[in-house]
DNA sequence: CGACAATGAAAAA
DNA sequence: TTTTCCTTGTCGC
């Protein structure tokens, strides 16, 4: 589920299924469906992502390349809190009543449910989504100063910064939880007590625990030494998840100091954190 | 079978 | 700051 890691791996699957591929495009539920007739039968030519945001280019089926180049109509999908996809093979499968959105071609069909957006939209729309969002991770353009720029003039909770879209894009509260334990900066310190060696240090192990991410199409984010092998102790074996310090862990033992892992409210969503090694 | 939570974010107040 | 929207899986009765 979606934090940025998984809408860049959409973004990848999508084109090794669709790109440069006439589709078939279909709202089965119906909120699309005047968009889905628009672009049915047209080539998709490229998937972007940039944090959470998704974005999958369409060219006029019969217009001249560097006309859909220049000129694309974009469908722009958010995934929200509980938004999903789903690749399958062809024939597709009758579609269940809540696919807000199907793409199919001759080798593949995938299958969106409850987005919090899929909207046509056109090329100037798309750039202003790109405008207000902040640096994306798994982005080579990301300018991590200009998240830094931002952080050191708030004195908002760094955990509450790293969920703000604007600030930085792409973590959400997987990422923001496990990234603070592991250089154990305590959540509530105010954006602008970091100092920049520590942000470069964040922005770092963001880049590498999500590009991770993208690879794995799951979040882990403990280190080797205290892998459940390494460790001896058991698997997460709950949900979809990988392998964390304190993500959803509220009142388990540390992994490192065996102390309860703490959990609040922040940022309008659930915090978890380790008062012992998280007090930087 | 209803209540409720869940890796999100925008609109309303 | 609260409300609203979106869907699915799980838990308790």
């Amino acid at each position: 589920m979606p934090e940025g890691h998984t809408i860049h791996r959409l973004a990848q699957d999508c084109t090794a299924a669709f790109a440069r591929t006439a589709v078939r495009v279909t709202s089965p539920q119906g909120k699309f469906a005047d968009s889905a007739a628009l672009l049915d039968g047209t080539v998709l030519t490229t998937a972007d992502a940039h944090g959470k945001h998704l974005f999958l280019g369409f060219g006029a089926a019969g217009n001249a390349a560097e006309d859909a180049a220049e000129n694309p109509a974009w469908v722009h999908i958010h995934l929200g809190l509980f938004g999903k996809v789903a690749f399958g093979p062809v024939p597709a499968p009758p579609p269940t009543d809540t696919v807000r959105l199907r793409l199919a071609n001759d080798t593949a069909h995938v299958d969106l449910r409850g987005p919090t957006t899929c909207a046509l939209i056109t090329d100037p729309e798309k750039r202003a989504i790109h405008d207000r969002l902040g640096p994306d991770p798994l982005r080579p353009d990301a300018d991590p100063a200009a998240a830094h720029r931002r952080i050191s003039r708030s004195r908002t909770a760094i955990a509450a910064l790293l969920m703000d879209q604007k600030v930085i894009a792409g973590v959400g509260n997987v990422y923001r939880a496990e990234v603070l334990f592991r250089h154990g900066i305590d959540p509530y310190r105010p954006g602008k007590d970091l100092t920049p060696a520590e942000w470069d240090t964040i922005w770092q192990d963001l880049t590498a625990l999500m590009r991770e991410g993208v690879r794995n199409n799951r979040i882990d984010t403990v280190r080797p030494e205290h892998t459940p092998e390494a460790m001896g102790r058991p698997p997460r074996v709950d949900d979809h998840g990988g392998e964390v310090y304190v993500y959803r862990r509220a009142n388990q033992p540390c992994h490192l100091c065996g102390g309860p892992i703490s959990t609040a409210g922040l940022a309008a969503r659930n915090l978890f954190w380790c008062p012992t090694c998280q007090k930087r």
